[in-house]
DNA sequence: CGTAGTCTTGAACTGCATCAACCAATGTGG
DNA sequence: CCACATTGGTTGATGCAGTTCAAGACTACG
């Protein structure tokens, strides 16, 4: 079903450099000084655009380089061999998508646009010579990747001992948080992604979800128009991530 | 309930070296020349018991070093602020654990020995000065790090669409993969961990993993002797994780 | 040899999945 | 600009996988 092996995604040699950009506080550049930016500056040389609905990379792909999202949103997905999918993520503005693909040379899932966005490719070789240069760059590189790890754990204790409205409740949080820090307001928000999407994510149905999303409204702690959230009382929300119910 | 900062665990200013160890083809050393292995065992001078029970480190710790499990077997755990738990892995000989305390330099898990054990302990800042003069190594290390990510990304796919069974047969396999490589038996296993750990890390009950082992039992797939586990049916394990179900 | 920790098994319950119908929003072609 | 199709979301009814509660058995270790 996604056997297309060249995403049909603009390549663009602009120059984009980190130096200027707005999520260098968010993203791989984080306190680097002058001299170690404008090298970041070089080897960040490409952008790349991907529509919405199309994929950055799939899994199976040769790994060749990182991506740091640079505007828009993506979800990463991992397949198993009879088809069922999870997503793994979902990443927005100065995350970096691609660490996967680091341990087998290929990357081990799909990145698909939730939106049209854009990402800075970050050729994995030069990263890892640059990093040999510059301790700071060094330590924030390793920083990211565990912090990944540190995330994904997280993911782990939600999937495996939280309940449906545990889960969604976290998740909510997880993302006014990001959004947050992003200068977005923390108590409206856009979801990029469908139910199934946010379902498959925290282990749920779509049903379950909608439902949970409901649920809220009626407790009168979200207002849910689609995928228009307000956040009415935050703090109930966090009540429910503890363990409302045991 | 786990306070103690200074886990009771033995110093040993023994010489380890890694060039000697028979562990070096599945650790951290993996294709490194020579004069890196030299250096590496001028690094990993300190080894480290902890007897079953205890713990290399918690939550909230500060984070020097990395440990490489020389013998035995540790579970690392997460907690969450309402004190549920979350097994997110089991580590055996030649694994790296602590790799989640680089992102915030401190420890957010619980490391605790499953049996008495041994690690070789890496101080963390010497590793990166270290994989900054050799490229090999530090291309392993963060291969280390991917396949941590790519492992976390295959546990969410078992606890976020998996039923109970399809989990255990993965989980069994995915030991007696990784004992094998140890030069273990495919076929017969000792579980190190309690049906509860293995619950935990499964996203079940352990009456729900106790019972699971008995269904195979029944049908001829595994003897289960308590923690004795002998698979006499490989395949029909295989077959149950490839959903067979659905 | 007794006590605590671990494991097994049964019976009843429940949270979420499943199945299904319907509704709202968006897009498309005439 | 309207008829129609498509995609995404909501809601209800029913079922079941896994939990919960409980009792007993096995094992290890002082």
């Amino acid at each position: 079903m996604t056997q297309e092996t060249a995403p049909p995604s603009r390549l663009e040699a602009l120059k984009v450099a980190c130096s200027a950009c707005n999520l260098r506080e968010l993203c791989l550049p984080v306190g680097l000084s002058d001299d170690e930016m404008m090298s970041l500056d070089d080897m960040v040389s490409t952008r790349r655009s991907v529509k919405r609905g199309e994929s950055l990379f799939h899994a199976g792909d040769p790994f060749a380089a990182l991506y740091a999202v640079r505007t828009g949103f993506f979800k990463t997905v991992v397949s198993a061999s009879d088809g069922r999918e999870q997503v793994t993520g979902f990443q927005m503005a100065g995350e970096l998508i691609g660490l996967d693909g680091i341990s087998t040379d290929r990357h081990s899932c799909d990145a698909v646009a939730l939106e049209d966005s854009q990402v800075c490719m970050i050729p994995y070789g030069q990263l890892e010579s640059l990093s040999r240069e510059f301790t700071l760059l060094q330590h924030q590189f390793h920083k990211i990747m565990s912090r990944e790890i540190v995330r994904d754990h997280g993911v782990m204790l939600l999937l495996g001992s939280m309940r449906a409205e545990e889960r969604l409740a976290a998740f909510l949080l997880n993302l006014t948080q990001r959004l947050q820090a992003r200068g977005f307001s923390a108590s409206a928000l856009v979801l990029r992604m469908t139910r199934e999407e946010i379902g498959s994510y925290l282990g749920l149905k779509l049903e379950t979800v909608s439902r949970t999303f409901s649920k809220f409204q009626d407790e009168g702690i979200l207002e849910v128009k689609q995928r228009d959230i307000r956040i009415l009382d935050q703090s109930a929300l966090q009540r429910v991530v503890n363990g409302s119910s045991s």
